[in-house]
DNA sequence: CCAATAATAGAAATAACATTCCCCAAAGCT
DNA sequence: AGCTTTGGGGAATGTTATTTCTATTATTGG
């Protein structure tokens, strides 16, 4: 351990771990076999990895396409007094509204990034103007839109 | 089926993959309880789910910082000409490095935007260097670092 | 309106898998 | 050398997924 959270990993474990990144219903004795370990040591490692939160969970991902999520933007937001109250306001937004995939505070003259997925662009527009621009609080929203998605992973690069 | 990509889901439907966007590894058992339906009905649901690819695949999320991935890294990037060949050439980089997580073509000015993490800003700095900027096809690489994640989810809003 | 048929739900049996327990070997320490 | 700690192997156990079969509910043609 270098510091207080990051963990060192073997190369068995990042074996294991890139494996379960990209296909998390693989049975431990696949697993086992593929990094050269038997069952039960595999599975334990694994264990650990889940009580120690460096597995923070499984989940199914499924296709925006299929279910009708044809839109995807990037709005960068400037707050119009970047106070704690407005802020505050803004963040409890972001946490609500379940197209909002991505939020980040960055560098540069904006103040948030987000990334939002809709059905269709009127249905971007909507959410934005009924979320973001009736509030006082928001100087400014632009968008860009995403014309085609090229890669969207959830593996860490180990 | 609204047209030859969208599938109806009913209210059941919804909320079984509500479900499973958050935990793949519920028992159908207990989802099915949830719903208010039985075991094999459920069960049927999720596989006929899994067959039509809208359950995409079943991953494990790991923690960025427990890895040591404490960096991410917003970068728009801009072709020097965008002929067919270098588009080619960009596209095949950004499929074979892992630390670029997203990559979208956008409205607006620039070519590409990206979503990359990386150990720390000099790792950041010696991958884009290395990557892109010693390459003849590029114009120019913006970096935005983000400051603080406010939101990262893979739910997709049903 | 009724019977025939297809679609969907439920119950029970089976197979696959995760989880635990106990034992063993190697490496580090006194 | 003897002791302790760490990590692996194998088998028993419990849980869950999967399959098969049966019952119920819609749907359609007469």
């Amino acid at each position: 351990m270098v510091n207080g959270i990051v963990i060192d990993l073997d190369p068995i474990d990042i074996k294991i771990l890139s494996l379960l990144q990209k296909d998390s219903t693989l049975p431990t004795a696949d697993i086992a076999e593929r990094v050269g370990l038997s069952q039960s040591p595999c599975w334990r490692r694994i264990k650990r990895f889940r009580d120690e939160g460096l597995i923070r969970k499984e989940v199914c991902l499924l296709d925006p396409k299929i279910v009708g999520l044809g839109v995807t933007v990037f709005a960068t937001v400037t707050l119009l007094r970047h106070s704690e109250e407005n802020a505050r306001q803004f963040e409890a937004i972001v946490a609500r509204r379940p197209e909002i995939m991505e939020c980040y505070t960055v560098t540069g003259d904006r103040d948030y990034l987000l990334r939002i997925v809709a059905k269709d662009i009127e249905a971007y527009d909507r959410m934005i103007t009924d979320q973001f621009l009736h509030l006082s609080i928001i100087q400014s929203v632009s968008s860009r839109f995403a014309l085609r998605s090229l890669k969207y992973t959830t593996e860490l690069p180990l």
